[in-house]
DNA sequence: CAAATTTCAGCGCAACTGATATCA
DNA sequence: CTGATATCAGTTACGCTGAAATTT
């Protein structure tokens, strides 16, 4: 039996990810990056079954979620779904998937886009707008899962990652 | 068309997360979690990117590498599946799906444990020893796509990123 | 007997490929 | 015409649930 964070029910007596360093470094050499790197995949998936637990109660996924915030962002409340799979970074072909659901779910709507025949614009419902400030106040009052942060630390961690993703070239600045 | 990190093929001008923290802090508050929560799921999202690109050679995924280096620092070249799933944290049905995988790659090969009848033991053959080995030089040389961080910055990364660990419950240390 | 280990069938989500329709 | 936008069908990976078989 395991909880949803697919961890068995009791939690290990030591770091895993520490232990695993200590053989790396006995047996590859040099553990810092792997380190950093398992660290980063482990708290993704503790972050994400955190997230979609709490969003249960409006029965929208996390990712969904990021694309209903991201249209309260829009000055219109409105956004074409390309824009939508930029900002996001997600494939095209998942903003379609998303965005279906979120309209069979009553908190978007869907219409061509006046300003270019090819594309479509997806829209916050009323309905949408409501579950978007209600989501993002349960996840703020849950401090995003990461109440163990300090204010320093949660600069560090940003502005480390950051130069990670601009290494990857997810922007240029 | 994209990339297989999910990214639009030409950059954004900006940070993306950066930009979300500004409208956030006028719309919700303050943003310092969300921005760090959105950067460890981007930051996971390239890595893995990566990961499975460079693993692509042997034809395997980070989750199966993984199973692989596990083994590969066991004693005997051989686990327990529980003890698999325990220590990489992952659900006992998807130990068995990347034992299975990795069975029918000729990386592994599995046999009851004989301490424990209920058990599977899963063990590296030679072919998944070289295959670990190689493998870890090539994401090793790639630094694990994490050259943008100094040591500095990987100590401190990591010591965050164990604290919301250990606050998540993964350990008890 | 109850508990542990593992498997299996089935579901949901999301990324991805390749092909296609539509429009700039 | 080309390139861009978006959809659709189909594949894969993985996590999860619920049920079952086997053994402790």
């Amino acid at each position: 039996m395991t909880d949803p964070v697919g961890r068995a029910t009791s939690p290990l007596g030591f770091d895993p990810i520490e232990r695993a360093g200590e053989l790396w470094s006995e047996r590859f050499g040099r553990a810092d990056a792997m380190r950093v790197a398992t660290s980063v995949m482990r708290v993704q998936q503790l972050l994400l079954a955190r997230f979609d637990a709490a969003l249960k109660a409006y029965d929208i996924t996390f990712a969904r979620y990021e694309v209903l915030v991201l249209l309260h962002f829009s000055r219109r409340g409105s956004l074409p779904l390309k824009v939508v799979g930029e900002r996001l970074q997600v494939h095209p072909t998942s903003v379609t998937n998303s965005v279906a659901r979120l309209v069979a779910a009553g908190l978007i709507t869907r219409r061509p886009n006046p300003a270019d025949g090819r594309g479509a614009l997806a829209e916050l419902t009323a309905k949408g707008r409501r579950v978007v400030r209600d989501a993002t106040a349960d996840l703020m009052a849950a401090d995003f899962a990461l109440s163990a942060l300090d204010e320093a630390g949660r600069s560090a961690v940003f502005a480390q990652l950051r130069a990670v993703r601009q290494a990857a070239g997810d922007f240029t600045g």
